[in-house]
DNA sequence: CGTATAACTAACTAACTAGTACATACATTG
DNA sequence: CAATGTATGTACTAGTTAGTTAGTTATACG
């Protein structure tokens, strides 16, 4: 009898929680397949990781792939979700198109993670994107919005007319992935981190005048 | 006595050709690296695609991270040959851009194993990059002739003289890299292939025309 | 209160995987 | 043509690794 400890205050096995173990696991696989990639994660490391065992991994993911690809989802639902929050209307088109891009520029730097996974992804031909029910229909609130703009400012006779919301979506993302996606390699080549903080507001402002100065070539 | 095949004329066994069977296990270890990554290719594998056995890897390349650094340096000593013969001095230098652009254009979209080990490289932080020597101390002739480009441009005062050469660069790979290491999961989001034959010319123009009007921004 | 079920653990296993020991054949050179 | 080093192949091994088996413990619910 009394296997567990009686009632040590700090140590205690946090009872039992299965939401707690499960976003546990699915937060250290995060961390770990961002880290590692798919095939250099070890699922007993992230058991070891956790405060739980490798069997819990099985039993709420049904194996490496299964975690592999929730954390994939919830990476992905995470920026539609923020991109879901951002309100432009009221702008000015210019100044929409800038406030777009600092989000895309800002998410991205907060959120290495992700754009590893999502690098990690390419790597595997977004093959469990594709595999996923949740990912393979998510609506993108951030093209809406961009479409709703460029209406704007050609209505305005600000925008050149010829250009897609996707290709401009392109623009803005290539930027704010490349500089964090290839960090480590363009740092090693050219001795310059594009993520310095002094070098921040430089390529942040930089963006923007680049797409806008697309935009409104010729007006 | 008398172990090997006669005189077989087909299926000789090549003989000896330390050369040949270095560079086949080179070409092959690219491709594996370059298709699934370095935790996820496999030694025997890349063995058994060439005509020799695991033992030459271990001979020539000293082990799986030897020929995956082998493979990187060969990737990169390629563009950068590819990058010495470029000649822009004798155009105008808006012209000298739309040419420098389109040749990382097409290297990029002719490459894409190249542009895979790069991403892959960066998921491992660059790591072997730094370790070796050949690719620490890499000249970078495209950013050479770039700074030239931009030096002649603002003296005919056709260019704005605010830009650095490397964050001009950047622009450019950052659009190139993103088109083809990025194309699996854009293609699953946004239901378009950035490598469509039928779009590649519109991008190809977008990337000159999105820098030239950044740089000629109000002139 | 007791029992069904959800949550959880420890130990095991079969297959894989990078790397090696050992043997040997070929080619070059004196 | 002997001998010496380069190039090559076969078989093996020690350590991993994803996944499983066989349970145990806590909690909710009648």
């Amino acid at each position: 009898m009394a296997t567990q400890t009686p009632d040590s205050p700090a140590a205690a096995p946090a009872a039992r929680d299965a939401e707690r173990t499960r976003s546990e696991i699915l937060a250290v696989a995060t961390r770990e397949f961002a880290d590692k990639g798919f095939a250099g994660a070890r699922v007993d490391e992230i058991a070891a990781k956790t405060r739980t065992t490798k069997r819990m991994i099985y039993y709420y993911f049904d194996g490496k792939e299964g975690l592999y690809i929730s954390a994939l989802e919830q990476a992905y639902t995470g920026i539609r979700a923020l991109e879901q929050q951002v309100d432009v209307e009221h702008l000015d088109p210019a100044e929409a198109i800038r406030r777009l891009a600092a989000l895309t520029f800002d998410h991205h730097e907060s959120h290495p993670d992700f754009i590893r996974l999502v690098s990690i992804e390419n790597i595997h031909y977004a093959r469990h994107i594709a595999r996923s029910e949740i990912l393979a229909g998510l609506a993108n609130p951030a093209l809406d919005a961009l479409s709703r703009i460029l209406e704007r400012g050609r209505a305005a006779g600000q925008f050149r007319d010829d250009v897609d919301p996707i290709d401009v979506h392109m623009m803005i993302s290539a930027f704010c992935v490349f500089r964090t996606a290839n960090r480590y390699t363009f740092s090693a080549i050219f001795k310059r981190d594009m993520l310095d903080p002094a070098r921040r507001d430089h390529y942040r402002t930089m963006i923007s005048d680049l797409v806008l100065e697309y935009l409104t070539a010729g007006r």
